[in-house]
RNA sequence: GCCGACAUAGCUCAGCUGGUAGAGCUCCCGAUUUGUAAUCGGAUGGUCGCGGGUUCGAUUCCUGCUGUCGGCACCA
């Protein structure tokens, strides 16, 4: 006898290797019918797959079509569906990997034809006939040997060759059958057949993609899918998208006249009037932030000779990104793509006490990275960017606290710009490494410590790290769902002592300090993308360009009208006017599109009174307040919020 | 850099199987003096990304390049 609990607490019986399958469809048909799988004991489980061996209770679920543990298989079966359609189609296919990915998945093809988008019509439709035939899915056991020999036989080398590498020798693995031929190596579960599955799927895209993600190895194609519950979970999902392309900052760029870019600066911005305006205030703000922390700003040579960039080791490890000329007189300079060993210049210049020490240094730093062509995208990776970067040369002994004190202000000023942290991750030694295990093991721990210190979780990253040392990378997403990394911390003990910066310790020994790299915003360009994506265009009224447009309704108040943004000017308020011949509706409409914060309509009444119509953006709600009423009220709300 | 797709007026986009291009908005001109998301009329605007080729003829087909977009790899 099995002894079952559910959810709702209820605990029953049943005989032994019965299958949830049965359990459902004892409960009621239509639930049947609704479920992809069951969960015992928090592990899932096929709905055909029998229980057995269970002498306690076990806890057990039906999983159901749309949630989330459901979506998951309904997009794995998904891919092993357009694996075997496009076998069909295709025999020279072989199939490698084809795991979930948010909101679908994808699969990995080697096949020496090139698919096209054009074939996605022809495969969703072969899909389709898939589970038309609602081909039975079965699991099986096979073991590992008899497993990679049949592989290897069918002609799936890369699929023998993910067996021999992932599962132990002597180890069994399970094999999903779809039908009587197609199979796939798998954990499972899947549904019982094809025909449950359902046609919310769609072929989303096409790409190339390295055999176990390594360019040196053969590339692969990569078809990306989504599949959902129903089609209307698939219609929302794609509506989702199409609202997320409208915050896409390359189209708000244009729109809002903030940037543009063009062919002959390639990952290089051209930043507008309006977009200066906003870069502006971001770099006011951080620059004031960062004197709070305790740096002094400098600015360093934007080009430097190359014999400098030898000895940092840039020109071994970065040479290849580096722009370079060569003068007249035959010097060879490098533009420099870090602002590092320029700031230990500065180190170097006097003698360094300990006492000096931490010594904190930040730049805004402009670097040009010869960045590959295809990785370029909107202003968030570019080729020229200015970088919020700092250096503080400090004792083993003050990492943590210089760690946990960035750390802090980092958290402070991705709330103060809405910006939220999608994860922090902690690069771990890589093989290749400087450094004994020992300062591996001390530094990577008061990284951990320092940033865990402020209250956050930190994800590992094994091997990841730079070769002299291990680096905190803080993570934010943008508007499509990709991730990018924005702000830094780089434990460094290499650099400093490259360049021969040193301080005079109490006992009156040479040390070579170490040297934290860090940056909040990482840098200005990417890290206005994500706000510009962030905000949608919409900023808050200390961000935005143009904070209030005076519009008035007709000539006759074009003289207050006039007076009004004079005032607001006067007070430091970004405001503009509009007294074009138009009616107000169109001025309201057309400031609405350009995303202005406030709108103070002024007409005869608003000119005897001396009073102002404002309206927000986002609402259609009209305040009428007194000129200086106004002044105050704006005046308050524009201030920056570490001046407020 | 690699794989796939795309490139038409300032912007957003039409243009079937080859016969040198069209709309809406913007800009410009004129009229309209208007109370909270588009007032009306007119005019202008394109060597169809760039270079080769096929063809009587190419925006359309082929090819090379450049750029952009989506991934991969690399990276802030």
């Amino acid at each position: 006898m099995l002894e079952l609990k559910f959810p709702d607490g209820a605990l029953r019986q049943y005989a032994d290797k019965i299958t949830p399958l049965e359990i459902a469809a004892a409960i009621s048909p239509s639930l049947a019918k609704r479920v992809v799988a069951a969960k015992i004991a928090g592990q899932l489980w096929d709905l055909t797959r029998p229980i057995e061996g269970a002498t306690e209770p076990q806890n057990f679920e039906l999983i159901n079509r749309d949630s989330p543990d459901g979506l998951e298989i309904i997009r794995h079966d998904t891919a092993h569906v357009m694996a075997q359609a496009i076998q069909e189609l295709y025999p020279d296919t072989q199939i490698t990997i084809g795991p979930n990915i948010e909101d679908g998945f994808f699969y990995d093809f080697a096949r020496t034809e090139k698919f096209s988008t054009d074939d996605f019509e022809k495969i969703e439709k072969r899909m389709k006939e898939i589970v038309d035939r609602d081909l039975p899915i079965t699991r099986e056991e096979w073991t590992r040997d008899v497993a990679i020999k049949h592989f290897n036989e069918i002609g799936e080398k890369y699929k023998a060759s993910i067996i021999e590498e992932i599962i132990p020798e002597g180890e069994t693995l399970t094999i999903y059958k779809q039908g009587d031929v197609w199979k796939d190596l798998c954990r499972g579960p899947h549904m019982p057949s094809t025909g449950r599955l359902g046609k919310a799927f769609k072929l989303m895209k096409l790409a190339g993609a390295y055999w176990r993600g390594d360019a040196k190895n053969a590339q692969l194609q990569r078809i990306y899918g989504t599949a959902w519950a129903d089609e209307k979970g698939l219609q929302e999902y794609l509506l989702r998208l199409e609202e997320a392309e409208r915050r896409d900052h390359r189209k708000l760029g244009r729109q809002l006249d903030l940037f543009h870019m063009q062919e002959e600066g390639k990952g290089m911005v051209f930043w507008h009037p309006k977009g200066w305006v906003l870069y502006r205030i971001l770099e006011n703000y951080i620059r004031r932030m960062v004197e709070k922390s305790g740096y002094g700003e400098v600015k360093t040579p934007q080009i430097l000779d190359r014999s400098l960039w030898e000895a940092s080791g840039h020109w071994e490890k970065f040479g290849h990104a580096m722009f370079t000329c060569e003068t007249e007189e035959g010097e060879h300079l490098a533009v420099k793509p870090m602002n590092c060993p320029g700031h230990v210049q500065i180190f170097n210049q006097g003698q360094k006490s300990y006492r000096d020490l931490p010594l904190r240094m930040a730049e805004m730093g402009c670097c040009h990275r010869f960045e590959p062509s295809g990785s370029l995208h909107g202003i968030m990776r570019v080729r020229n960017f200015t970088q919020d970067d700092g250096h503080i040369f400090c004792r083993d002994d003050q990492i943590f606290d210089e760690t946990k004190a960035f750390c802090e202000t980092l958290a402070q000023v991705y709330a103060d710009l809405d910006v939220e942290l999608h994860s922090i991750k902690l690069a771990l030694r890589p093989e290749i490494r400087l450094g004994s295990d020992e300062t591996w093991d001390y530094t990577e721990k008061t990284l951990k410590a320092a940033a865990e210190a402020t209250g956050v979780e930190v994800e590992l990253l094994p091997g990841e790290g730079a070769f002299y040392g291990p680096k905190l990378e803080f993570h934010v997403k943008d508007a499509i769902g990709r991730t990018w990394q924005c702000g830094t911390l780089q434990l460094d003990p290499s650099t400093p002592d490259r360049l021969g910066a040193h301080y005079t310790a109490e006992d009156g020994s040479k040390q070579v300090p170490v040297m934290l790299h860090r940056a909040i915003l990482g840098t200005f360009e990417r890290f206005l993308g994500i706000m510009i994506e962030n905000y949608a265009g919409h900023f808050p009224l200390w961000l935005a360009p143009v904070q209030v447009v005076v519009a008035n309704i007709t000539s006759e108040s074009e003289a207050y009208a006039s007076e009004v943004v004079a005032k607001l000017k006067a007070v430091g308020i970004r405001a503009e006017i509009d007294t074009r011949n138009e009616k107000i509706n169109y001025k309201v409409r057309e400031h609405s599109l350009g995303k202005i914060p406030v709108i103070a309509v002024v007409g005869a009444r608003e000119a005897t009174e001396q009073k102002v119509a404002l309206r927000r953006l986002g609402s259609q709600e009209q305040t009428i307040l007194t000129l200086d009423e106004a002044l105050l009220v704006l005046v308050a709300e524009g201030t920056p919020p570490d001046l407020r």
